[in-house]
DNA sequence: TCAAAAGTGTTAGTGTTACACCCATGA
DNA sequence: TCATGGGTGTAACACTAACACTTTTGA
């Protein structure tokens, strides 16, 4: 006997983005404003419906590609949201995931959205439940953080170790000491300092770092972990 | 306008719950064996269709619940499946989840399911995707146990130091010293000793433990981290 | 009296936190 | 020359890891 699934329930089934980005100081969420009801005109999350032929990561990247333009962008799959009541107007089952972009590639950000980036300290109410996501998705990003080299995909190729901190405070939310942070991120061996400073921020000039991808991979496949 | 939702593709959405249990020295799942094709005969997890009106929460109890019999299992969402081929007879989305029970409660496991309990170290391969599942659920499972006391999900109400050693190893899938490990989980703060001792195990006896969920929720209001 | 498991402290080493001054530079 | 941010080291403390002997008791 082979089993019959035509009497089984169909559902919809959706993908919500949480884009965060970095602009050197705060942690930042991109949102959209609906151009549809329900909800017209309320800000949200990006979405979109998971295809026959795709999978849940394929939607995402899709979803995130027809707003940004971007390809590859580092994408970590969060949760299943299953409320039968999470939206009014039908039942849809949505899969979160957050995506992690650097803010100063110029993304093509596609104006049929009216997308904005806010603070992750202070944005909107959103619609349905995509508070939550949010939510959810910010504890994930300081787990993650502190336990992969993540940060890296929201700063430029080069950075300071100002730009690092500042990075790693506004996603952990607490503050460190200078010289403890350094000493520490020092420590883990997967940062090259480059022959340049930014000079932007100072008189004197702050040198530029890179992370060392490889260096991390050696490191990693000799026992050691990652841990901020 | 309103977004017509009739043109999106619909899905079949399904559970699948990774059952474990605890028998004093390993870490065990229960399986069960397909009596449907395809793939009948083999081993699998226990699962089940969504329906329209449950959320994938309620799915999962309803599921285990029919297998076991047991309410209020402790239940945590891991992750949604959604390669386009990963059942050859139709595209079927699951979703993930993992179940922590207390292998001594008399179970009345539902004959109807053949299930078996394994060894999470040694068990049959298993349909489709659901080896990966395992792994993805013992590594869930480990970092969750390490932050949350989820670990006496899986113990009788009383039990021995040596118990919970020897499933804080069967978990981690490391071996820790007696003397390190009891003077850690004395410092938490959130056992307390019954006045009676568990003679099977040796001549001399070994005392009984209680974890004091009252404590435990006292400490935590007061910044305390659990942390293994 | 012996075998088998229970119970119990100390020490060295490692990692973490707290803390303050000099340097380089452009204005 | 001064104001601004960059860069650097050390000491106390907390936590972790390593390690061995005595106790109890039924057989």
């Amino acid at each position: 006997m082979v089993k019959d699934y035509g009497n089984y329930p169909r559902h919809l089934v959706a993908v919500d983005c949480i884009i965060f980005g970095f602009d050197g100081e705060n942690l930042k969420i991109l949102l959209i404003k609906r151009d549809f009801e329900p909800e017209k005109g309320q800000w949200s999350l990006m979405g979109g419906f998971i295809n026959s032929d795709e999978t849940s990561d394929q939607a995402a990247s899709r979803v995130l590609n027809t707003l940004t333009g971007i390809e590859n962008i580092y994408l970590e799959q969060l949760k299943c949201y299953s409320g039968t009541e999470r939206e009014p107007t039908a039942r849809i089952i949505s899969v979160s995931y957050y995506a992690l972009i650097n803010i100063e590639k110029d993304i093509q950000i596609n104006e049929r959205y009216s997308a904005q980036w806010f603070d992750v300290k202070d944005f909107p109410h959103l619609i349905f439940d995509h508070n939550e996501m949010v939510q959810d998705a910010v504890s994930r990003l300081r787990y993650r953080a502190s336990t992969q080299p993540i940060g890296f995909e929201l700063l430029p190729e080069r950075f300071t170790m100002k730009d690092l901190q500042n990075l790693y405070e506004a996603i952990s939310g607490e503050e460190y000491d200078k010289r403890n942070f350094i000493s520490k991120i020092n420590s883990l061996g997967i940062l090259v300092r480059t022959d340049d400073k930014d000079m932007t921020s100072s008189k004197k000039g702050s040198f530029l770092y890179r992370f060392d991808e490889e260096k991390y991979h050696k490191r990693i496949s000799k026992g050691f972990m990652f841990k901020m």
